[in-house]
DNA sequence: AGCCAAACAAACAAAAACGCTCAAAACCGA
DNA sequence: TCGGTTTTGAGCGTTTTTGTTTGTTTGGCT
């Protein structure tokens, strides 16, 4: 929330305007310019305000700033984890696809299967899954979370009840060393246990760069998990409990991209 | 996403006109070709126009080309007919929007609502309205129709079950001349007695093309409906019965476009 | 096919905007 | 008033934006 009344009347002015320039809020308010870039920062950090070279605006991208960077990390790891698990899917197949940037990359590399029966509580799965004629699509109704275009809620839960899917393809926010899914959101907890329940199959899509972080909520364990497609060699430890679990672990390598990619 | 207030603006003339100009822009803003096509190329990279010579176009994104078409046609009298109903939608409301360009485009004028509940079945229609960050969005599962990004069967009904509306937006294919609203598809059927049952209010947006359609399922009718936004003066017959039954008919005129637009 | 003008992309330099840092000023509770 | 914190403004090097120039590509025309 703004700080200090200066940036509560800039967001009025941005909210009124559309849009702010630094020069004229220096006018404005008789303050350097320098505090009103101070002042538009905080209010762009904490997801008020859009910045833009001389000012900002008011935020109205479709999914906020968080999930487009990330889903540019990894790019190449996710992109080959999602080549390997599409690969391993076959055509005419009921899928569930979850939420999570790699989920998305799993459907952005279905768009050649023929005959899918998508199920997904992602957004974005479904505007990128839209693409291919062949492929019948729903989406499990809820909230949509827009840090990463979920839909979430009880909703979600009861649609997926309706359903038998051949494979599951989910990700998950971390990975304990003792082998549990972990997530941020707690409503997810309903959502993963009805997925792996109603799933013939559960594969696990998640970058190496999952076992360096941490996530509060458990929403499940590589136990549940039939497949994990990861970018990296698993920790011994992690590696002992699939095999104790029967867990299949995919390894794949990331092709190489030499190619420097310039910040778009 | 946008780096400037100029990228900013050149994508609202896009949306705006389907289309762009290297040298109206140049014009527009008082800046150099160059600088120009360096905006066009950026917002061609990040995905949101599709560069051509001499200028750019709207990306055609999730939805297949039919519907394409079919938004552009009668885009100013939609236009008009959003900006009535929008207006007349209370901050804090808890709204319904249903199936079809004209409810996109009630969408698109609700971005500077304030604490809105939405609950759509049309994917475009949480595309849209996921921009305004005031606004808490509920997608309604269901299968996700390309023609148009109606998201039905009974999911869909399931869900609409659980909300209370203070007013449903809702178009329509076709009205007939004895006031009943008509449809392509018979599982609409379904969908829009929950929607009038669930709802305090029932609006209807319609342009006047409309009444020279006809469609081959009957969803309902006027007489359901409490305010009636349209484009053009009913035809005598539709008045009447709008009088017999309550229905408010709201006639907006188009803003006049004296441009003549080429086809996209 | 060949020609021409318009549109285009790349490179470069000037100007504007920017972020960082530090010290002065304002503020605040005791 | 005092000590400590926060806010602010100025200096300064860096980054971004922009117009110009140059040479290449494209599209229409004969």
């Amino acid at each position: 929330m703004s700080q200090s009344f200066r940036q509560r009347d800039i967001l009025e002015i941005a909210r009124a305007e559309g849009r702010v320039r630094v020069e004229d809020l220096v006018t404005r308010f008789g303050v350097s310019a320098q505090t009103i870039r101070r002042d538009l920062s905080e209010l762009a950090d904490s997801g008020w305000l859009e910045r833009v070279h001389g000012g900002a605006v008011l935020r109205s991208s479709v999914t906020n700033i968080g999930y487009e960077d990330r889903r540019d990390t990894n790019e190449a790891a996710k992109a080959a984890i999602a080549e390997a698990c599409s690969v391993a899917i076959p055509d005419g197949a009921t899928l569930f696809l979850g939420i999570g940037t790699t989920t998305e990359a799993v459907a952005a590399h279905l768009l050649g299967h023929r005959e899918l029966l998508v199920v997904t509580n992602n957004i974005n799965v479904a505007n990128i899954l839209a693409a291919n004629r062949e492929c019948e699509i729903v989406l499990s109704g809820g909230r949509l979370r827009r840090s990463d275009g979920g839909l979430v809620g009880t909703l979600t839960t009861s649609v997926l009840e309706q359903f038998r899917f051949d494979v599951a393809v989910i990700g998950c926010s971390a990975i304990a060393e003792d082998g549990e899914l972990l997530d941020f959101d707690f409503q997810e907890v309903g959502v993963s246990q009805s997925i792996i329940r109603r799933a013939r199959a559960t594969w696990l899509v998640a970058d190496h760069s999952k076992f360096e972080r941490s996530a509060p909520v458990r929403v499940g364990s590589l136990r549940d998990v039939d497949r994990f497609f990861t970018s990296a060699p698993l920790p011994e430890e992690v590696l002992r409990l699939c095999r104790d679990w029967g867990t299949e672990a995919h390894v794949v390598a990331p092709e190489a991209e030499p190619r420097e990619r310039a910040a778009g």
